[in-house]
DNA sequence: TTGAAAGCGCTAACAG
DNA sequence: CTGTTAGCGCTTTCAA
């Protein structure tokens, strides 16, 4: 079925040997410049490529990278890829996607799978519900290249590409803050994930600064990170029936926000009277939302080709890698109407 | 690194050769119950995993299908991936997914590369720009096996998986018609596109239907299928600022459909006063906006689930496929307040 | 029922 | 500078 050449139909036309065309066609130097000149362009004429496949056989490595995310139809993680794949392609490294759901099972399961499928090395964003990261352990003690971008493993010592999500969080509540709210929630995902711990504390710093109160019930947590609107439904609305309801929200993943715009609404509150909204996520469409929705904005497509960049040193590199690096990226705090935002960014 | 266990450690464990171990690890019947057994205890303890580049290299397949699409980060097509995927990892084939960004020199890269790659079968929906594809018919006329989605080559006979984009385009129109607007504008991308041509004649008959007018200046296309904010732009304003202006847009993709409401907003258009709207896409949001915009919805996870299929069942089928499918699926009309919808479905 | 050996496409050590 | 050969992990004749 669709046969291509090999080096051998080469060999055979030319009346060589297959070493001789493979170094041709490798710009050996022990080799004549005759010889190479009619390997190269009798290779040419036929459209030789070679075979990845037997390349990967012999070199014991795939030219794959496996990538674990949640979901690919999430804004930031369909920007990421876009970056990742930008990178990969570029440096002949071909992307396989797995998909996580949010569920830790499938998460291991998918590792595995790509494993099996001898990838070169993971690129990884944790599923909300993953706690145990043992097999990431075990292959990074391996000597296996890993790099995690977004929602890493804070036990892993490798490469890592973040948000800065202590101060994306702070600067989003300071803003809220600025607008004159005073009540605000934290809605949020498992407690699992480093990043909500990180978006939490730069949340709750900002309260700190400016002498504000946080009511634990102002707590709130959906365990399946947003993927069932309908724990998110019952988490918005206690919470805005709540004795003293609060008079804004940060909300701080892509799902979460999007499903708690539509729920508000739904519900009947005004966004920002009834309740102001600030929401992580990477929609593009933020914008044209009722009311145009102030967001919290990664950048996802630069994360992703980072991330992958690194990766492929780690997987290229001859001695094995000690000294890791933390690549933390700042988020953009585009200023809109569902916040009532003082100084408009955008 | 990272090494797994082949054939041969079990082979040599168990004395045996490697022969009779890949027989009872394939559950060849020539093979004593005895020998059998131990190897495949013995295998399950070490927990042996076949190599899958080997067994590509031997089979002359590589268990991957290679995906063409415009982008990852668009609501249609990453739930078509989501489709895609789940069929695929539960029959053992991996995914391959590149991005033509509606650029037909960056498709034929990108097929030419998934093939360099071997993958055992092909997975497209053509860019906006393509014109040319031949490649395709000569892959085909080969018997590679290729399965179209969405945008299908209308010239090549092989598995389909459509839209009723007719009936799609002229429910949408029609119940713009029964809303009370008559001065429809038709907002598409280039009519390379099956797909356009499809919708634009779906709209035409509801035209028809009702005794309305078209002006040839109701018609306006964005050749880069609105990857271009700027072209998409253009396009509204001068439809706006005709004589004789639209009082109801029909948007026939994503990305033109998100661009157009943003932008008539942005120039200060109410909807749906000054200009209705109805556009063909699978946001999850569009409820949020403002206004809720009425959409066309396609069965994207669906989709891709039908495509796999049918493109694995071709790969695995002995003889050639002679008889090919078109799979034509139903979209979804969810009726919003952008278009004032009559009857609201939803 | 089992083993030896060839071969998938390619590279690389070793000879010459 | 070029050819021979072995080997990557696996399947599959062919012999035994």
């Amino acid at each position: 079925m669709f046969q291509s050449y090999t080096i051998k139909d080469i060999a055979k036309a030319l009346n060589l040997s297959t070493s001789t065309v493979s170094r041709a066609l490798n710009g050996s130097h022990e080799i004549g410049a005759e010889t190479k000149k009619l390997v190269l362009e009798y290779a040419e004429k036929i459209n030789y490529r070679p075979n990845p496949i037997a390349l990967s056989l012999k070199e014991q490595k795939s030219h794959s990278i496996g990538v674990v995310v949640c979901e690919v139809a999430n804004n930031y993680f369909s920007q990421a890829i876009n970056g990742i794949e930008s990178i990969a392609y570029n440096s002949g490294y071909h992307v396989i996607i797995t998909q996580t759901h949010e569920s830790a099972e499938r998460e291991l399961a998918n590792v595995q799978h790509l494993l099996s499928r001898q990838v070169d090395g993971l690129l990884v964003s944790l599923s909300a519900q993953t706690v145990n990261t043992s097999i990431y352990e075990e292959l990074h003690s391996k000597g296996f290249p890993i790099v995690f971008f977004d929602r890493i493993a804070h036990n892993i010592q490798t490469h890592r590409i973040v948000l800065d999500n202590f101060v994306a969080a702070f600067e989003a509540t300071e803003s809220l803050i600025n607008s004159g709210f005073t009540r605000i929630a934290h809605l949020t995902s498992t407690s699992n994930l480093l990043i909500s711990q990180e978006r939490f504390k730069g949340f709750m710093a900002a309260l700190q600064k400016h002498g504000l109160n946080f009511p634990p019930a102002y707590f709130r947590q959906c365990n399946h990170g947003g993927m069932l609107m309908t724990e998110v439904e019952t988490v918005v609305k206690e919470l805005m029936e709540l004795p003293v309801p609060p008079d804004a929200i940060l909300s701080t993943n892509d799902r979460l926000t999007t499903h708690c715009i539509s729920i508000l609404k739904g519900s009947g509150y005004k966004i920002p009277e009834d309740v102001a909204l600030i929401g992580f996520t990477n929609s593009d469409v933020a914008e044209s939302f009722d009311p145009p929705l102030t967001v919290v904005r990664q950048p996802a497509f630069q994360m992703g080709q980072m991330a992958t960049e690194l990766l492929i040193k780690t997987i290229e590199s001859k001695q094995r890698v000690e000294n890791y690096t933390t690549e933390v990226l700042a988020a953009e705090l585009i200023c809109r109407e569902s916040s009532q935002c003082i100084s408009p960014i955008n």
